[in-house]
DNA sequence: CGGCTAAGGCTATTAGCCTTAGCTTTATGG
DNA sequence: CCATAAAGCTAAGGCTAATAGCCTTAGCCG
């Protein structure tokens, strides 16, 4: 029985690449553990929660790499042209990865890696708003609509909700410019 | 053994019940027999597909219910206030009933049947739509931006990724806001 | 009224999964 | 060089979905 040196990390490697390959469906601790090349029970020592903290730390993986790429596409712009970029990203990664996008939702209640990770991608959104002079709790109210645009486009756009023919990047568009409209209007509460 | 009497429909109301009761998580076979009162083959009699048609039916149910709601609200309103009370009664479905509409996405592929109820709810969309003067490939457009807001709110609101302590109606309120501006300016290209 | 058919139950079984318990081996540090 | 903790293993228990095959009820038709 030769040490393979799993290491909770690559455990969720081994799990991303299950999904991405088979959908969420097929992740079980059973096919992790046989692409990791290890028993079932071995799993245990590295994820003690089983498949429950499995899927946790896989929304938590999944949240980090799409705040890596929000910023990433933020720097270097500001104003329309970055919530722009940032709500592109969004969706590229989403279609790039659709079944890891799948998996976020999956996870059990939010603790407090996934609160962190959360925390940096509404972060990035955040700051992109200063460009529109918007900070404290307005603030908190326009990321939120930011993400639900997103989320919202993402989600039923990778379920394949949108059945008509047109053409989904037009409807990203038309979304994008309703967005960065209401941003621009978006009430500012008098300082004191 | 008496016989109980099942119909689909039936057991699809079992199977809500244990949704709103346990979560989506405790939808098995076993636990919607054990509440039908009989034994878990037998409701491959009604529900030949098993688990995975007990999910897609469950998933054409709630589209249909919220399609319902959608057009109440809709009945009798006219531009910014029906936008205003359709998304309202979209959140207020989600709200009363967050198992059942977390059980949306676990459906399979769209089928004829959610196909049917979807476009039912589009076209309360699409009906609404013509108040700001959208039809055509425009109003898709416009239609796909309300679903995605209204169920990216929907969604983020009731797995909990709003965490911060602004008052989530107030949020609700400048998403409807930026919906309703971007409406009046939508894009409305030259008839011929 | 008698019997046939189909539908709706059942039990038994298989296969696969998660999880826990306890043992064994490897690697490492003193 | 040995002790110990970490990382693997096997075994076993309990749950689930799903299939196969049997039995009984209900209803219809002659």
């Amino acid at each position: 029985m030769p040490r393979v040196g799993l290491t909770p990390e690559q455990v969720v490697d081994h799990a991303l690449a299950l999904i991405d390959d088979q959908g969420t469906e097929a992740l079980t601790l059973a096919s992790v553990a046989a692409r990791a090349g290890v028993a079932t029970p071995s799993l245990y020592k590295h994820v003690s929660g089983g498949l429950a903290e499995l899927r946790r730390l896989i929304a938590v993986r999944v949240t980090e790499e799409l705040a890596d790429r929000l910023a990433e596409a933020a720097v270097g712009r500001s104003g329309d042209d970055a919530v722009t970029a940032v709500l592109r990203a969004y969706q590229a990664y989403a279609t790039r990865h659709p079944h890891r996008y799948t998996a976020l939702p999956q996870a059990p209640q939010p603790d407090e890696d996934l609160t962190r990770a959360a925390t940096r991608l509404v972060g990035v959104i955040i700051a992109v708003l200063r460009g529109y002079g918007l900070d404290g709790s307005e603030a908190i109210h326009a990321a939120r609509t930011v993400r639900s645009l997103a989320h919202g486009f993402a989600s039923l756009s990778i379920t394949g909700a949108f059945q008509l023919t047109e053409d989904l990047t037009t409807t990203h568009d038309r979304l994008i410019t309703t967005l960065t409209t209401g941003l621009h209007s978006w009430p500012r509460p008098a300082k004191d």
